[in-house]
DNA sequence: TTTCCATTTAGAATCATTATAAACGTTTGC
DNA sequence: GCAAACGTTTATAATGATTCTAAATGGAAA
């Protein structure tokens, strides 16, 4: 289920920020291809390990390629702010990262904490209502939770 | 848009917590009371504060019926349990507690932290794939976020 | 260079939540 | 009624994700 997509060389991914308005850094570029690498959704935490202890270097394969904590949170803050990935609220106790920003829903198992994506062309929705003046619809969040079967 | 039900006399929430198979306690019945009376979603720190320094005093007048911190987390966590309340997921920094457990949908506006219903009436929804083998769908989870308009 | 400004960083702080272990209350067995 | 047993509540400590702070770094501009 876990596959890696190696068509992200380091100039897409350099592109991909600098359209995002986001200075691509080298620490930018990391977390940027560890997202968009994995199809996956990951939370700070995972990433942080990832890129410290997992064996995920190809930018600069001679260095450990580390990054801070902070430096971790700040830019995947600032991914999401500037539209280059999504946050997925479906864990109380982690934000899940997005690489994939176009309309789509989760189903989330809390029993192994995957959170795997569903198509929104197959789903239909309708008859939600409109925002309250002053206020305009950000997005639509549908979480399928899932448990394990008694 | 705080309207507080007067239809839940101290007999009738023993009955609803007995029926979904918890002792009733003084400090139960008071978390309960709260959930109850309001039609409102509330997180664990705000119940704390509503019964320690709110006046909501109903059961007993007479003392300040003060609940531990501990005790106010162990209750949502309860009633959770049994099936009594919903915990909604649209916050990343607290879980609501939702005393609507029937099928229902929220709309969540970060900005004034409001979270208020959707009625499952109106709302159509198809297409969702089914649950993986070995699980079941516990539930369907559909959050319109809001941002104030630019 | 020297200055400037953004970025990164270690570490401290915050905050919701959970764990611990003792105190308390109520039921049960006699 | 009395005491063990058990469930509940509690103060407090611990946890863990996230944010804050203030200093260090590093590249671009002057
Ligand atoms: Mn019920
Ligand atoms: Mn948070
Ligand atoms: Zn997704
Ligand atoms: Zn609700």
């Amino acid at each position: 289920m876990e596959t890696i997509n190696p068509n992200h060389t380091v100039e897409s991914l350099n592109d991909l920020l600098t359209a995002h308005d986001i200075k691509p850094t080298s620490q930018r570029l990391e977390i940027a291809r560890l997202l968009f690498a994995h199809h996956n959704h990951f939370a700070a935490e995972e990433i942080f390990s990832m890129i410290n202890h997992g064996s995920h270097s190809q930018i600069n394969s001679a260095s450990q390629n580390s990054v801070s904590k902070a430096t971790v949170y700040n830019t995947l803050g600032l991914f999401a702010r500037k539209g280059l990935v999504r946050e997925v609220i479906a864990d109380p106790n982690k934000v899940f990262y997005d690489p994939n920003t176009r309309p789509h829903y989760h189903m989330y198992d809390p029993s192994s904490g995957e959170l795997t994506d569903i198509s929104a062309d197959t789903v239909q929705i309708s008859g939600l209502p409109a925002a309250p003046s002053g206020r305009e619809v950000e997005g639509v969040d549908i979480v399928v939770r899932l448990r394990r079967l008694e």
